[in-house]
DNA sequence: ACATTAGCGGAAAGGTTCGTTCCTAGATTG
DNA sequence: CAATCTAGGAACGAACCTTTCCGCTAATGT
């Protein structure tokens, strides 16, 4: 019966290579009678899975929608495409996704093979994702943890505290939380026998994941709840600037996807950092002004002085050497405007 | 015997939901006797899933990565959450895979459960982007395309030509391409009796797809090919600039997930768009010096520019309403810059 | 070293299911 | 009206599945 079970597979990934089948047509490719496929298909809708049907010329099967998502078999560039687009989901672009994104990329991840491991990683380094401020966190550090905390798993990794010191960690790790651009661990550390809260990007793991652990009861206090609780689709910006730009409401809305009110062109951008907020406004390739929002103002003049010395100082194209000597000395010592 | 088959695809899913399973907790999960778990854990090897196992008291079932994917078993936030990211990998944040994930979400799309489908779309319009410049694509019509390439299914369209006149069009559409932030349809157009190409973000769908039609030899010269011909993983940068930041290279690499030489902390990044590069470099909140790239350095003074009309602009508080009336009078004529 | 825990797989019994070959009926399209 | 599809019942022989036993091997922890 082995047959019948990769049949109803084979059936369902066809159903969602192409949209409509014949019996016929199902039925020469899978070596099998048009009275199996019907067969068949009364047991894909047995499982669940509703097949609409139509009699006549143009006729065929077709898999409708469920309420529940059937597997899906997706072809190696596919499987790429999702993995890319979950990393990147993970890192933050979208408010309120990044959670399942991880746990969904963890599933992914367990059973891709190697070689497409390979090309996603391949693909991701050659990408600009999502500017962001403050330190990036390594996707593949994250699924790890999120493995970990599904699996129950013990974790090893070495921490750099705030003040730099680095010391070797064993946790077992349970939750995996998103704070705007920031991930944090919570788990149960096993040297301080108390929970503890650790930032992802400063974790670097250590090892394979050890021995599989029984849950503790987590404290029910916690602002884990509350960042939980935020729930998806709720977006909440940090900042939020009014803006009137010197354009039509259409031509905004055409470059930012954002809700605009019509005939306005003032509309209220949010963003995690005021410079983000400038680089956005910075895209739309028309002037603007800016109403009560000195946050944003500062960044904006911050960022115009910067521009302007960079400028400044590339004029002189042949200063290119003197600059390399002039950065080479500054290489040891942190930039001026150390990371928050 | 559908038994069996429902057997198999939720042991899949458990192996997907966790990892490692006793055949215990799977015959009692799945109600049936040790031995045949043992049988299906066999079957699922023969179907080409590897099952690792390892005795002993901390042993278990554990399915290995093999050299196809298996089906995926999302369950709905995940569902929702591969959707989103989709969708932004569609919308051209990774070059290169655009044509995959728009693929990839033709497949997802049509068996997703329309509330999942509602959430998708919610999420989505809280979002802000991946800046762009260029008209946004809208995703849901994208993927309207992508289903009836893929299903030979028949397009009316209406179109609205560089001219601003619309027509309606119906077609036989073929192929979507990709290039940078823009996406083209190739189709027969039947009206005119011949092939054309058509840009997206000037498609605006009318009713369902039409019947189905045989696909005709498509044209073999086209650039079609070449632009199929870039392939997953290649990305190609419109602009390259080289820049040397004035920082250590470990806190430029911190920032930007992009190989950087280290102790140089010069390195060339590449973007689709020279007010991009300047807005990426805007972030990392160190100084810079441009080598050797006249546009940067244009787009940058143009930013500057801008910036510094803004911040003027706003000192004056009270400026508001004067802006405002200001812009009103503008607001039936395109901006100064238009698209290009 | 020993007990415990887990997977491995053969054999046999019995009931069920499967795929096939027929056939007729109903719906839709052109 | 003819062609093209799905729907589904009946019957048959072969194949398959689950269960119950059983002894075996391998890893782990005390």
């Amino acid at each position: 019966m082995l047959e019948t079970s990769a049949r109803l597979l084979r059936l369902l990934s066809l159903f969602q290579a192409r949209r409509d089948w014949t019996s016929t047509e199902l039925a020469t490719r899978l070596g099998v009678t048009t009275r199996t496929i019907r067969n068949d298909i009364g047991r894909l809708r047995e499982l669940g899975y509703p097949v609409d049907a139509r009699p006549g010329v143009a006729g065929g099967y077709r898999l409708g929608t469920s309420s529940a998502l059937p597997p899906l078999l997706l072809d190696d560039e596919e499987a790429v495409a999702v993995a890319v687009g979950l990393r990147t989901a993970a890192n933050g672009s979208i408010a309120g996704i990044e959670e399942t994104s991880v746990r969904a990329l963890a599933k992914l991840q367990q059973v891709l093979p190697s070689r497409l491991r390979h090309r996603v990683s391949a693909l991701q380094s050659y990408t600009l994702p999502m500017p962001s401020r403050g330190p990036q966190v390594d996707p593949d550090v994250l699924t790890l943890i999120a493995s970990a905390c599904r699996d129950r798993e013990r974790l090893r990794f070495d921490y750099r505290a705030h003040s730099g010191a680095a010391s070797r960690r064993s946790v077992e790790p349970y939750r995996l939380v998103n704070d705007r651009r920031r991930w944090y661990l919570v788990a149960w550390d096993l040297d301080r026998d108390d929970w503890r809260t650790f930032r992802v990007d400063r974790i670097e793991p250590h090892g394979p994941t050890g021995p599989r652990f029984t849950p503790r009861a987590l404290p029910p206090d916690q602002k884990i709840t509350a960042q939980v609780a935020r729930g998806v689709g709720e977006a909440t910006w940090r900042y939020r600037a009014r803006v009137i730009v010197h354009a039509p409401a259409a031509y905004v809305r055409g470059r930012l996807p954002i809700p605009v009110e019509v005939d306005r062109c003032a509309f209220e951008p949010g963003s995690d950092h005021p410079e983000m907020l400038a680089l956005y406004l910075g895209l739309l390739d028309a002037d603007f002004t800016i109403v009560d929002s000195p946050e944003l103002v500062d960044a904006l003049q911050n960022l115009t002085q910067r521009y302007q010395r960079a400028i400044d100082a590339s004029q002189q194209t042949s200063a290119c050497s003197a600059h390399r000597s002039r950065h080479h000395q500054q290489h040891e010592s942190p930039p001026e405007s150390g990371q928050s």
